[in-house]
DNA sequence: GTAGGTAGTGATTGGCCACTAACTTATCCG
DNA sequence: CGGATAAGTTAGTGGCCAATCACTACCTAC
């Protein structure tokens, strides 16, 4: 195999390990065993352990990117809105290592920034904002509207984190919001 | 001192490490040189770390539900909201660590309960859960209102965590809504 | 066939970390 | 005084973990 298609397998390794665990809580051996290759060798495909999470962070985020983007193609305004958010809803459904994983950056970021470490923030609210941005593209760049679609979803990824269950309570919210008026 | 005060200042300092650090990052020796102790002496006021994590958080989520509490007393609707609004703004402004420790233990949550470990998972809902109830109370028991409510707080927790300063463009979707119409 | 590049491994190391055990001091009370 | 109880320490242990180094196996081109 290629280098290049092992960084693949290693990035997509990483997401679901780092998701579960967090930059600190996995270790580099977890990521090795779970794409089948030597722990070593991961270093020689990426210049540290942080250079893995980078990545494994930012594929996330365009995965996220994409699904809207996707969802959205051809649509405006409400439309766009509702399309969007059934999309992320069914993202989460069968893939909520995405979910996981966007959290496990937010506060990865926030250590790196406490830590001087800006670049790596930097690297990753330019994918955010890409995010952002086709968000906001397909609510016709109404910025208040974008706002409380992430919001919304900010929630969503927040109280799935935590385990809250489907028949919750919490959750009532959200059914009267998105379908009367 | 007594082990009670000790016990104290323990979770204070655990808030503010465990907020920079995450449950992984965060070692009881940084800990114990910040409450000015020695670390095994951690072990004989807690069961282990993640008991003082727990306290942790808990105590994170308790100020937050008081902020709000306070905020909102003897007023309703849209006051109370907009005073809740505002009075977590003060909090993230003169304590962000407030802010990131909930990250922090919303990621831990997810952890602890893809390790099997339901308990710690379990008494954070039941916390997180009051502050949702006493948003609630304030907003007149409608789900829909304190759902969207804690929606925007969730993306201001967000955006602060990843860095993003208050000039930057991301934040314009706030103004709109908080302000006009 | 041999020279060089590429994919990959085994062994190791130095450092950290949660947690334990055993010892020390100090205070309070009869 | 004496002894019990509570606060706190020093020293140590076993385990893990990121990163390095030196090595092997294979392929390809001359």
């Amino acid at each position: 195999m290629s280098a290049d298609e092992r960084r693949e397998s290693v990035i997509r390794a990483a997401v679901t390990e780092f998701s579960r665990g967090g930059y600190n809580g996995t270790s580099t051996e977890t990521i090795a065993k779970r794409v089948g290759v030597s722990q070593p060798y991961l270093f020689r495909l990426f210049p540290g352990k942080q250079a893995i999470f980078l990545e494994a962070s930012r594929r996330c985020c365009q995965d996220v990117t994409e699904v809207f983007r996707r969802a959205s193609e051809g649509l405006q305004g409400e439309e766009a809105t509702k399309a969007m958010g059934e999309a992320y809803q069914a993202l989460i459904a069968d893939d909520p290592e995405k979910l996981l994983m966007q959290m496990q950056m937010y506060v990865a970021v926030a250590a790196a920034e406490a830590a001087g470490d800006s670049e790596f923030g930097e690297a990753l609210r330019a994918e955010w904002m890409e995010m952002y941005d086709v968000c906001n593209l397909a609510m016709g760049a109404d910025a208040g509207e974008t706002t409380q679609f992430l919001a919304y979803g900010m929630l969503v990824n927040v109280l799935v984190s935590m385990g809250f269950q489907p028949e919750h309570r919490v959750w009532t919210g959200f059914y009267e919001e998105v379908q009367p008026k």
